[in-house]
DNA sequence: TCAATATATGAATAAGTGTTCATATATTAG
DNA sequence: CTAATATATGAACACTTATTCATATATTGA
């Protein structure tokens, strides 16, 4: 079994198993990127790069029903994707973190998108 | 409706919706976050930033299943988040390209994985 | 050609997920 | 306190997706 012909990839497999990220870390990472998979989330976040937003104006940008985003936002919020502060009546979002801009702009080059 | 007082986030959702990427561009995106966001295929991934391996050394690396693996395999390779060549009786993978890379690369140092 | 090995695939099932509808909570204005 | 507005939530359904099992294809060596 195997190509054993082919030590090369027997040491990547090697290397590859020591240092594989544990499970919660692998968990955490394929969670920040299930969040940014589906086009209404990817939406929201594209469309918050602009700058904070309230929930209605966040539909206005996006498109779609006012529950359906906000089932949305609550993905994002928990995934620590985007963050929320109350002003008055309403909740206004923006996204978490640098890391989670720079993803955005890698997707948008590597997509051919302008900023 | 909407938050009138803050002419800031009118403006931002106006500036979101004129430069909110294509339809195609917006699903391309996303196939290339979905095939992230899965911690299986996520760790093929990371398996394969050690160098290019077949599959029976992934496998190894990442445990599961010969069939399981190779239907992860199978979206990765349509996604173009991997690419492969035949050696022989072997077919040896590795990642499609630097920006696949990037993206591991971020989402580790996000969760502050070593290298 | 045949046997052995490496990899891929199809079908079936089980689990997960997005969307919608109705309703609940929270804040402000009167 | 009441009405109106902004946002969130729960349940239900349709749809997608991962996993498993069995089997198929392709390559090599004899």
């Amino acid at each position: 079994m195997g190509c054993d012909h082919e030590e090369l990839h027997r040491a990547a497999a090697q290397r590859a198993k020591e240092q594989m990220p544990s499970e919660e870390q692998i968990a955490g990472m394929g969670a920040v990127f299930k969040a940014l998979s589906e086009p209404c989330r990817l939406r929201i976040l594209l469309a918050l790069r602009q700058g904070e937003m309230c929930v209605y104006h966040i539909v206005e940008a996006v498109g779609g029903t006012q529950s359906g985003i906000s089932h949305q936002l609550r993905i994002l919020r928990e995934g620590r994707i985007i963050k929320a502060r109350r002003d008055g009546q309403n909740i206004v979002y923006s996204l978490a973190d640098e890391h989670v801009a720079a993803l955005l702009e890698l997707a948008c080059t590597h997509s051919h998108c302008q900023v």
